[in-house]
DNA sequence: TGTAAGTAAATAAACATTTACTTACTTTGT
DNA sequence: ACAAAGTAAGTAAATGTTTATTTACTTACA
C-alpha cells in the first residue's frame, strides 16, 4: 500500500492557516487550499471527511491542542499565585507571537458558531482544556489567597486581556514603534494579579 | 419618484445580523439574505454596493455605533474612575444582553480581516471610536489615580473582560443556573480597577 | 408622466464534492 | 533476492449547486 505523504497532510494545515489569517474563514475554499497546497482537492477528502471536519480538526487538533501544550510549558499547579499566573501569561505571549496564524484562528474560535460548538463538544469529551489551571486557581481559592468566582469567570478576568494585548502586539509590529513588549506584559499582568487578590 | 422603503432597508440590516450570528459569517450569502428578507436580491443592490460595502456599513453603521452610544449614556469624562468604570461595564452589559446578533457582530469584528481593517480606517477617519472614554482615563492618569499605559493597553487591561463574561451569560443563557448577573459584573468591574489603581 | 425603487430571471464564476483513473509502495509467493 | 499482485494515496477533470452580481422589465409615487 502507497504510503500517506505527511508533508502534503502538514502543508494542507499550515496553507489553510495561512489563508484564513490573511484572508478570513470566509475565504477558504477547498479549491483555493487545494491549489495553494499544490494539490488536488480530492487528497484533501482523503485526509478529511469535507470541509468542516478539515476546520474543527485544524482548530481543535492543529492549534487548540498546541496553544494548550505551549501555556503549560514549565508551570505547574501549585507553584505561587503570580508565579503561575506570570508564567502562562509570557508562554501565551512567546506561542502567539511565534504563531500568528494560529492566533487568528483562536479569534474565530469564539466568533464562528461552527467552531464554538466544536470546542464546547471537545471540551465535555476530553475532560477539559486548560485542566491544570482550573485545578490551580482551585487551589488559590482553598488557600484565601484569590477571590472566589466561577471557573469561567476567573479565565476571563485573568486572561481575556492577553488577546487583545497580542492584537495589538500585530497591529504595532507595521508601525515604527512596538508598543507590547514582553516587559508590558508584565507589567499588565501584575494589574491583574493585584485586582484578583483577597 | 417612488421613494425608498425603509423597512426594506432595516429589515435587511436585522435579518443579515441574524444569520450572522447564527450560521456565521461565512454562511451569510446574498440570495440567502434577499430570500429571507422576502426581497429581491437586486434591492440589496440598491442600497448598497456590494456584500462587502453591506458588511462593512452593518458593523460600522449599524452595531459598532449604536454600542457607542449605548456604552456612553450616563457617562462622564469627569466622573470618578471608579464610577465611570462602572458606568461603561454596566452599560455594555445591558447593550449587549439586548443585542445579542450585534454582540456576535462584535466578536467578527476581532477575527474577520475584512471587519478589522474596516473598522481601522473608520476610527482614524471620523476621528476616533470611544473618545470620551480616551479622555476620561487621561485625567485620571494626570491626576495621579491610575497607572500610566498607552490606551491601548489600558482599554485591555480594563474592558476586554467584559466580552468574554457577556459570552458566558449566553453561553449559561440555556443552562439551569444562570451565573453571569449584573452582581457578578459589578464584582468583576471592582476586581478590574483595583488592579488598576495606582 | 417621469423616475428611482423594486422585481424575476439570468449570467458567469466559484463552490464542495465525486468520478474515473494512475502512481508508488508493501506484501507475498517463488 | 526479486518480481508481480494488491491497495490505498494521489491526480485531473467533471459534477451539480450555490455564489455575487446584472439585465430587462414593472411598479408606485412626487
Amino acid at each position: 500500500m502507497r504510503p500517506k505523504n505527511l508533508e502534503k497532510e502538514q502543508a494542507i494545515r499550515t496553507i489553510a492557516l495561512r489563508i484564513i489569517a490573511e484572508e478570513g474563514l470566509e475565504n477558504l475554499s477547498m479549491q483555493k487550499l487545494a491549489k495553494a497546497a499544490n494539490i488536488s482537492p480530492r487528497t484533501i477528502y482523503i485526509k478529511y471527511e469535507n470541509k468542516e471536519d478539515l476546520l474543527i480538526r485544524l482548530y481543535i487538533e492543529e492549534v487548540l491542542e498546541a496553544y494548550e501544550a505551549a501555556i503549560l510549558v514549565k508551570f505547574d499547579e501549585t507553584m505561587d499565585f503570580a508565579e503561575g499566573v506570570k508564567r502562562l501569561w509570557l508562554n501565551a505571549f512567546a506561542y502567539f507571537k511565534n504563531n500568528r496564524h494560529a492566533f487568528a484562528l483562536i479569534r474565530y474560535g469564539k466568533s464562528s458558531p461552527l467552531l464554538n460548538k466544536a470546542f464546547q463538544k471537545a471540551n465535555i469529551k476530553e475532560g477539559q482544556f486548560f485542566a491544570p489551571i482550573l485545578r490551580f486557581l482551585k487551589l488559590q481559592v482553598a488557600a484565601g489567597i484569590i477571590k472566589d468566582f466561577p471557573f469561567d469567570v476567573q479565565r476571563a478576568l485573568l486572561f481575556s486581556p492577553v488577546i487583545d494585548l497580542v492584537a495589538e502586539y500585530f497591529d504595532y509590529k507595521d508601525r515604527p514603534k512596538q508598543i507590547i513588549t514582553e516587559k508590558t506584559m508584565l507589567a499588565c499582568c501584575e494589574v491583574v494579579i493585584k485586582g484578583m487578590l483577597k
